[in-house]
DNA sequence: TTTTAACCGAGACGGTACGTCGGGTCTTTAC
DNA sequence: GTAAAGACCCGACGTACCGTCTCGGTTAAAA
């Protein structure tokens, strides 16, 4: 049996100066140099303390990364996010995905989610959650529009939404993790079109 | 200046010795607890051997994955890979994507491919080679097939075939990299279809 | 300034059971093995109660110990001791002595006492308190029984009593703290026929 | 079974230099705030360096001692020590036991001996080893100059040699030890007169 | 054909970080 | 309202690997 630590006499002020800390430091130097005993050092925590409430560097990355998530969200005092619907799903669609690379080129963003993708695909467990508490909250969002734009006629009834929303955000997905092409407007653009309406002449 | 070693008197014993262990190990433990000393160990080869030749891991574990790949084509008898042209753009590419799925859940693959991309996000550098040696030169064959049926009148003449591949090569990557989603031939077929023909109704 | 607890107010049931805890642990796994949460697990006393009352693990174990002698002698129903005189010095001595061997050699002492003599040894101010309050105090009735042969003529009138009994009692220590030789009545005998007659020939 | 390290390829500046830092780390904060990790950082090594070789640091210090001796004899261009044997045991013995002083008061051999003989009294192993290796030899040399007093007619035929040596030695080491009070050449002197013709009258 | 230089297996070395333990202090919770 | 429970900061523990280095020995190129 495991002791299990008293989570109500957790100190608040060294959560978040952990998540600070650990934030930071992977935009600093980056995740593989990000140590435990520097996240501890740079927090003025003590190591104990951190193992007591995560098991790994990447969980403490993933809670923060998660935290700043919603703090962010919270600052722009948010009722829970939608994807517009003005009745023009290409132009919908266009300018969810500008925003979304405005996002991917934030530096702030850039090197903890890298990391956390990174570790994601050979920690399953971690890659799990955080598939589970990031990506798919954002995806079901599209879906919910492409519903909807099915229900308006402007999308074809046997399509899966599920399946549908992949062919403009993996793209994106893959060129900003693995480098393999760069992502822009114009980018995002031509994928909404060239899903919306084929490769293939009308 | 720094000291090359001699390639002529490398002993290709121990490169093969070397590139066994790695992947043999890769595939028991796991990337992260794969040591270059264990790589040593079981190589029955002295540590100064592999840093003499590699200057990581990774680098090893990179030129150990593609050294499998020549060995498996060469078994394969291949003559220089192309993807088949009889004229049906969509029954070809659903062909390579039912090919790609089967390579990619052969677990001989898994670990060391999953690994190697999981380093190339965080590893700038060795993500640019992972990304030169073994991804673009598939989708170059992408390329191709896509002009080709440019010329023949099945794909519009302004698409970019470059970005238009994306459209089923990403999805499934990414359900495979991140495990958001199964991947199945079914699948592929699917998203074949929605790129060729569109989302929207026709 | 120091905040000094209120002895009035201290707790006699944790005194007791932090001195029981102290020495039946220092027993079980020996003195470097015992730590302070130890003893407050095994008490079940909280650390700070410790702290509050002692300034180290060894003062906890010196006054546990001094606690156990008192009351060992309490329960022999004891006033205060004294080395018997029965007008043959040798005969008094070796029967101390004796009876000092047996005390060394019951396993109830042997671990705590020699941890202290040990931790004396080390630490300067908790060796001249041990001397002080345990040592010194036994030396003392030598120096009365030495005192009282010399009225007698048994003994040299010129001889230093706090040296000569050093003579029989050192020996016997050294032995039993430094493991160089064996302890038994027979030894003790022959200590104090040397040490009263002489090595030379008479 | 244990991998045990190859002694042929051990690095002789390192032992000197773990040698050196332990006894002056000891020196300068004690026994015990003297650290592995401070040892190696005195000695500019890696930790593993020395737990490659010493199971504790109790061991480092107990052979950087030994080397310490021989070291002192080497330089005093020694001939296996004998006690000084003119015929006149008193005051051989004397003049022994007044060197013996002033190598206790010695300011160098102190800490680290006290630290050693503490550490011994704790841990069975290394007090034997602390006995066998400095402490016996020591008291051997007075066994054969006992012997040859006896020999000559001035010990008493019956006497155990081995025990009579403890008359004036362990006195001498108790003292030093316990801080039972001060060690002197007259304070020696003494012990040897008592010792040699007994506290009865003659 | 001999010499010789480099590679080779082995593994010790100085380091860094790991994850754990316990010290001594401070805070919260429960009796 | 006191004290148990235990979280906290800190620092040392002993371990695992890092990447470099040195040691003999073997082996293949140059002389």
């Amino acid at each position: 049996m495991v002791k299990r630590p008293d989570a109500r006499r957790r100190s608040e002020k060294s959560r978040r100066a952990i998540y600070d800390a650990a934030l930071s430091l992977v935009g600093d130097v980056g995740y593989p140099r990000t140590t435990v005993e520097g996240i501890a050092a740079r927090a003025g925590v003590g190591k104990q303390t951190i193992y007591r409430w995560w098991p790994s560097k990447a969980d403490v990355l993933l809670e923060a990364f998660l935290d700043l998530g919603e703090r962010v969200a919270e600052e722009a005092g948010q009722q829970p996010y939608r994807i517009p619907d003005t009745g023009d799903l290409a132009a919908d669609l266009k300018a969810v995905l500008r925003a979304t690379v405005d996002e991917l080129l934030d530096p702030r963003f850039e090197a903890p989610s890298r990391a956390l993708a990174a570790e994601g695909l050979v920690n399953e467990q971690l890659g799990r959650e955080f598939v589970a508490k990031l990506l798919e909250p954002q995806l079901q969002l599209y879906v919910e529009r492409l519903r909807s734009a099915q229900e308006a006629g402007q999308v074809r009834a046997e399509v899966d939404p599920r399946i549908a929303l992949e062919l403009f955000v993996s793209p994106l997905a893959q060129r900003w993790l693995q480098h393999t092409g760069e992502i822009s407007h114009t980018y995002t653009d031509t994928l909404v079109d060239y899903a919306l309406h084929g490769l293939a002449p009308r």
